[in-house]
DNA sequence: TATTTATGGCAACAATAAAAGATGTGGCGA
DNA sequence: TCGCCACATCTTTTATTGTTGCCATAAATA
C-alpha cells in the first residue's frame, strides 16, 4: 500500500509538500501539485484514514449502538439517522452490544472511535455511557433517561402511548385487561406499564396482580403467556402487550385454540413494526416516530458538536393506528 | 482524556514501561505492573484504538457492507456473520453504500480502515473491489462474482432455487407462467431468470416476451405488475416473482381486485423473508440460507488472514418453502 | 565475568501543520 | 545603473498525534 511517503518520494518533494498539494492547499504551485497528484494516481495511493483520525483527533463518523444489529425494528430509526449524518458530511457506521463486556459497542465508547453515538441498547450500561460522553463526544440516548453532561436524551413517550392503547380497548367496552410485559429491567416496558395502570385508574378499574404475564418482549413468550391463559380457562376480555412481537405470538396461540381476535378477545400491541398490519387479523397497535427519533438524534449530536448541548430532554408523541384486533374494524 | 504517557509518568516509569505493563507483558515485574495499573485506574486511562490500529496496522475488525443498512432482509445473515467473528474475538461493523462514491463504505473500502470486508451491495463496483482487496483484506463478495486475487466468492445458487419454484409451479399443472423480474443489473435476478427459463425449457414450455413484467424488487413494483396484468383481463395461471417483496405487492393488487390466489392464480416468491409466512395466504417461496451463508462469509475471511484462500466460488443451495399461495396446501 | 532480569530510549506507524528556510521579484536610494 | 532590502511565494524542516516493540543499558544474580 504505498502512502503518502512513496508520493512524495516519486514526485521528489518533501513529504508535507505533497500533503499539502493532496489537500489541495493554495500555497502550493499548481506545476508541483500536479506533479504530486500525478504520483499519487501512479501509485494509486489512498489516505490512511487512521493516521487521518490519530493526527486531526476526528473520525468523521458516527456511530449507532443496537443492542442487535440484526434487528428489523430499526429499519427506520436508522433511515432517519443516515438522512442527517450523510447531510451532514459524516459516516454512520452501525456496531453491536451483543457480547458485553467484549463487544465491539463497548470498545467504540471506550476508545474515541467516532465522533459521537446513538445508543438504543439497554446492554449498555448507565456508567460506561458518562464515561465515554465528552464534548467531543456526545451520546445521545434512545432507550433511558440520563441526566448527565454531554448525554442528550430522546425518547418516546412510551406512557402516554400506553394510556391511549389501553384508553382505547376500555372505550370498546373491555373491563378485564390484561398487561402483556416485557422484561422488567426494561425502561421502556415499565413506562408502557405506568401508562396501561393510569388509563386503568382514570377509568375506575381496579388493577388485578392476575392481569400481569411475562412475555419477555419476544414472540415466543407472547405465545406462551397466551397458552397459560387458556389452559386457566378464564380468557380475558382483552390484552394490552408490551410489543408488537409478544401480540403476534398470543395471537398465533389463540388462533391455533380457536379463539376468535377482534370478537372473543382484543389485543393491541406496541411498536407498529411491518409485520403488525400483515399478520391476521391485523394488530391494532402504538406507532413510534421511530425516523423522526433516528433523524433527532442525529441532528442533536451534530448540534453537540457545535458546541449547543440542547440540555432538556426530548419526548416524541406515538400515535395509535387502529386496525382488526380489537374488532372496531372487523368487518372493514 | 488520559492517555499512556500520563500513566507513565504518574506511576513514574517509562512509557515503554508502561505499555507492556498495560498489556501484561511478562518482562515487566509485578509490582511495576501493580504501579502502572494502578496509576491507570486512577487516571481512568482507556487505550486510544486509533493509535494502536495505526502503529500495528491491524484493526481486529471486519466490515460488512450493505445497500442499505436498514434493510430487515439481512437480519439472519448478520447473527451468522456475527456467530463467526465474535468466536473470532473480531469486532464486526456494518456501513452502508448508499451516497455512491462519497459512501462510508467505499471510504472503508478504499482507506484500510477494516482487517477484512463482506459486500452485500450492487452499487459497489468490481473496479474498487478489486483495488481494495488485499492479502491482509480478503474481501467476500456475496451478491455477485467475480474473480480476483484476494477476492471471495459466495453465493446462492439462484439459478436452481429458481428452477424448483417453477418446476413446482408446473408439477401443479400451470403452464403460462409469467416472470416478475427485478432490475436488470441484478446479478441475481438475472440468475433466477435464467433457472426460470432453463425449467420452462425442461418442460417443453415455450417462453414468451409477453411473460416478462418489470418489478424492480420493490413491493409497490410487484403491486403496479399485478394491476397491468389485471387491466389486461387475461390472467396468468401463476407468477414466479423474482423476490418476496414483488410477490406480496402482486397478491395484495390482486386481493383488492377480488382474485383468489391459490385458487384463480398462483404465486412463488424467492427469498422467504419474515412476512412471507404471515402474508395472507402465506407464500410459497424459495428460502436462502442466510446465516449460513453469513457464517460461511466470515470463516472464509478468517481462513483468508491465515493465509488461506480458498479461490473456487462457494454455491450454497436454496430450498423450496411450501405455503399456501400455490393453493398446494389451501387447505391446510 | 557472564548472564539474566527489569526498565528506559527511541524510532516507527501515516498523516498534518506550524514555523522556518529558500528563492525570486520589485522598489528605491545612492 | 547597481546594490540592498522588503516582501511574496513556494517548499522543507520539524514537531506532533498515542501506541508499540526493538534495542540498549543498568542492576542484580550466578
Amino acid at each position: 500500500m504505498a502512502t503518502i511517503k512513496d508520493v512524495a518520494s516519486l514526485a521528489g518533494v518533501a513529504i508535507s509538500t505533497a500533503s499539502y498539494a493532496l489537500n489541495n492547499n493554495p500555497r502550493i504551485s499548481n506545476e508541483t501539485k500536479e506533479k504530486v497528484l500525478a504520483a499519487a494516481r501512479q501509485l494509486n495511493y489512498q489516505p490512511n484514514g487512521i493516521a487521518r483520525d490519530l493526527k486531526s483527533n476526528k473520525t468523521n463518523t458516527i456511530g449507532l449502538i443496537l443492542s442487535d444489529l440484526s434487528g428489523p425494528f430499526y429499519s427506520e430509526l436508522i433511515k432517519g439517522i443516515q438522512d442527517v449524518t450523510i447531510a451532514n458530511g459524516y459516516d454512520l457506521i452501525a456496531v453491536s452490544s451483543i457480547g458485553g463486556k467484549n463487544s465491539t459497542a463497548v470498545k467504540f465508547l471506550k476508545e474515541k472511535r467516532t465522533d459521537g453515538v446513538i445508543v438504543l441498547a439497554h446492554n449498555i450500561d448507565n456508567k460506561l455511557i458518562i464515561n465515554a460522553a465528552r464534548k467531543d463526544m456526545p451520546v445521545v440516548l434512545l432507550d433511558r433517561p440520563l441526566d448527565s453532561e454531554y448525554v442528550l436524551n430522546i425518547q418516546v413517550d412510551n406512557e402516554g402511548g400506553a394510556y391511549k392503547a389501553v384508553e382505547h380497548l376500555i372505550s370498546l367496552g373491555h373491563n378485564e385487561i390484561i398487561y402483556l410485559s416485557g422484561p422488567n429491567n426494561s425502561y421502556d416496558n415499565l413506562k408502557r406499564f405506568e401508562g396501561y395502570k393510569r388509563a386503568l385508574k382514570d377509568n375506575k378499574i381496579n388493577f388485578s396482580g392476575r392481569w400481569l404475564y411475562q412475555g419477555n418482549f419476544t414472540k415466543e413468550g407472547g405465545y406462551h403467556a397466551a397458552k397459560v391463559m387458556l389452559l386457566q380457562n378464564d380468557l380475558p376480555d382483552a390484552i394490552f402487550a408490551a410489543n408488537d412481537e409478544m401480540a403476534i405470538g398470543a395471537i398465533e396461540a389463540f388462533k391455533q385454540a380457536g379463539v376468535e381476535i377482534g370478537k372473543d378477545i382484543a389485543i393491541v400491541g406496541f411498536d407498529d413494526i411491518q409485520l403488525a398490519e400483515y399478520v391476521n387479523p391485523s394488530l391494532t397497535t402504538v406507532k413510534q416516530p421511530m425516523r423522526e427519533m433516528g433523524a433527532m438524534a442525529a441532528q442533536q449530536i451534530f448540534q453537540a458538536l457545535n458546541g449547543n448541548f440542547f440540555t432538556e430532554p426530548i419526548l416524541l408523541q406515538t400515535e395509535l393506528i387502529i386496525r382488526e384486533s380489537c374488532g372496531s374494524r372487523k368487518g372493514k
